[in-house]
DNA sequence: CTCTCTCTGATTGTCGCCAATCTTGTGCTA
DNA sequence: TAGCACAAGATTGGCGACAATCAGAGAGAG
């Protein structure tokens, strides 16, 4: 299944999330396509995906370039997530069956472990794993998409946040307070759940203007 | 500055937009580039745009065609625009300025007599233009362009629904509730008044099943 | 008569080349 | 010395051709 384009798309999306490629480092398409072994025109196609999940920064005739998302960009994205998984949040409520209620009764308890034991890294996952299990369970794959899109251009500031001491702590109580509600099967004590855990991370996020 | 390439996306997205290709339609990559006169390539990056944009569906190795948004999904994108239009409503509640409310003001009086004299007609673009605006004036960038983009995929569905007889008179009260919370710099209101107005499009998407 | 296999036509994916455009460094002039 | 015109290098944009892949028709076996 997987063509060419797709594996230069696919390395490329990974080098910028994992961090290998700096934001505003140049990313010319000779370089690029000498790197990962593929023809210019893949290398080409791939880069014009990226800019369209908001990744890089391409202009006319001039290159592209990793993009770059200042402190500013991250809170209006984070406004969005806000608004969206409050309503993710509230469909997974309406929908939510028994042992799907169980399944996320588990992650709330290895969430509350993994913090116990500092395993930030561990609870970063957890959290990645709960935020998209809710939009899963929400049904409702255009939220999904949106949601999908705007966490890849904040990978790096959510990396920072998630190592900011004490902020797993607070961030946990938000996290069980979401699958209580959801659990219960209440709608609007979800999304408010949800819509609260964003605003405390819009807060940290004004918090460290370094 | 606009490049052929560009040239080709802008009238393959109107001809879309303006149903010129119906939903479900092949999209030959050899055809459109003789259509529009361009190259194929030219017309390759196009299709992938189209298809970031969610006008254009695309399978690996078997083409593009132009996408059919069911009722199902106008109904679930109708919901994420329903909670960002509320954040925008809100935020532009609380940046409007004393001219900006007249101005929106003015837009209201127009819909009102747009409505008053049935042009149904001048009422959409005037809805349209209002949409906008807000869009500007709350100054989230992001959420702007997740409403355009969603906007673009449902303007079939849009138009139908104006075009229901009664239509128009429900959805201006609504829309003068809005710019009366966003003038007031009320910005709850504003944002209940924004997700009334959606679930009133939502409930009328549901009200025909033909 | 139906199922399967193969082959063919149509269409997309990839590649290398050339033209167009931008950036940068250089030299001339006031 | 500052400013401007110009040329050279680097990089992107566009094009045609070739290879890879898929859908469908048709032949053959059961």
């Amino acid at each position: 299944m997987s063509s060419d384009s797709g594996a230069v798309l696919d390395a490329m999306r990974d080098g910028i999330m994992r961090g290998e490629f700096v934001p505003d480092q140049r990313l010319v398409e000779t370089d690029l396509s000498e790197r990962f072994s593929a023809s210019r025109s893949s290398v080409r196609s791939a880069l014009q995906q990226l800019a369209n999940e908001g990744l890089v920064e391409r202009i006319q005739n001039r290159g592209a370039r990793v993009r770059a998302v200042s402190l500013a960009e991250a809170i209006e994205i984070s406004e969005v997530r806000m608004v969206v998984e409050g309503l993710c949040a509230a469909k997974a409520a309406e929908r939510v069956t028994p042992a799907e209620a169980d399944e996320l009764r588990e992650v709330g308890a290895r969430m509350s472990a993994a913090v116990a034991s500092g395993d930030v890294l561990g609870y970063s996952d957890l959290n990645r794993s709960l935020h998209r299990r809710i939009r899963e369970l929400s049904g409702q794959a255009t939220a999904g998409g949106v949601l999908e899109r705007l966490r890849a251009q904040i990978v790096r500031h959510q990396f920072r946040l998630a190592m900011q001491p004490g902020r797993p702590a607070v961030s946990l109580n938000e996290h069980l307070a979401i699958i209580h509600a959801i659990c219960s099967g209440d709608p609007e004590t979800a999304e408010q759940a949800a819509r609260g855990h964003l605003r405390s991370v819009i807060e940290a996020l004004r918090a460290y203007k370094d």
